[in-house]
DNA sequence: TACTTTTTGTTAATTACTCAACATTGTGTA
DNA sequence: TACACAATGTTGAGTAATTAACAAAAAGTA
């Protein structure tokens, strides 16, 4: 891609990171984030049509950086499940101040549930649980169960600032996950 | 000015300040730099034809946020010095990155002849000494001994890393302009 | 309501930047 | 010394960003 295009990209996103930090999504305007980014308005248009757009770029910048730390270092998710989470939390840590942003108040409430049936996704293809009930039809219950979990548990993690150790938040996951992944 | 020239400028000026703290002034190539600064290294051609011009233009981008500092803030220095002297502070730490690679082994070595000089035709142009001495006939002398110290006052605090309270600084200052100035 | 101001979306002309190529000039190393 | 390799300086064609303008819609104000 042209240099100049991923600079105003860059920019554009940096900008809006930023004012979603200060103003409400919804009262950002094309203006203001052009001024911010220190960009023509018209050039803003060349790439993007709405805010919503350049936002959705970001959703997919993520999970883009998301699939490529699982799909790269972790083909078979095994033993490793320790050294995916740091990853993962160290993505999380990069993209804090996005991901807070994002799932404020003001952000995109659909971020939640694409974050969650993304996870759900992953989990339901590890063919690598042992059911405590007997009977497997819970299978997808408990897998509900336990995603919906981790992720509020990460979510409540990032509203909170990121603050707590990450070896801390990977043992309250392993604390569930343990109990479900043979 | 055009946006983008700005944006090339301020690219490359962070970008050689960037460097000048990890390698020799003299090692830095335009390859190196254009690389870092994200540009075409055509770009660079455009608006420079070396590195060392480059290198001027921050400096007189430095002398020219002095010069706005006094001319604007203070059209006749008499006893607003301490405030003077707070502002260029200020302006040094905001510059500190710059002017310590500028005055380091590595640096400018004409640059504080040249800040000298700058000083030095201020303090002449002051006309409030008051001469301990009999003979005004030594009075630049005095000026000279006055600025040489300050400056070189200033430059080691800016090669410890600006670390004291700018206070302690304006203090030794005003310690020897007071016995001075009238 | 009537008004001012801001934001939006689009445009044409101009300019700066990019890319890739090239010959040339150092620099380092076997 | 000879050779590979990196840096320099320049070029031409193509593209992205800029500016400044415009009408229209939206938002704020009296």
């Amino acid at each position: 891609m042209d240099r100049r295009i991923s600079k105003t990209k860059l920019a554009l996103k940096n900008s809006l990171i930023k004012l979603m930090q200060e103003t409400n999504y919804k009262d950002i305007s094309i203006c203001e984030l052009c001024d911010d980014a220190n960009l023509n308005r018209g050039t803003f248009y060349l790439h993007y049509k709405s805010i919503d757009e350049l936002l959705k770029e970001l959703e997919n910048d993520f999970f883009g950086k998301l699939s490529k730390i699982i799909t790269n270092n972790y083909p078979v998710i095994n033993n490793d499940f320790r050294n995916l989470c740091n990853d993962v939390i160290n993505l999380v840590k990069e993209d804090q101040n996005f991901l807070r942003a994002l799932i404020s108040k003001n952000g995109d409430y659909s971020f939640r549930r694409r974050l969650t049936r993304y996870i759900r996704e992953i989990a339901l293809n590890l063919n690598k649980f042992e059911i405590a009930a007997d009977d497997e039809h819970y299978l997808p219950f408990f897998i509900t169960y336990m995603v919906e979990g981790g992720v509020g548990l990460m979510l409540e993690w990032i509203s909170n600032g990121c603050q707590e150790d990450a070896m801390d938040i990977i043992k309250r996951f392993q604390q569930v996950f343990s109990k479900l992944i043979a």
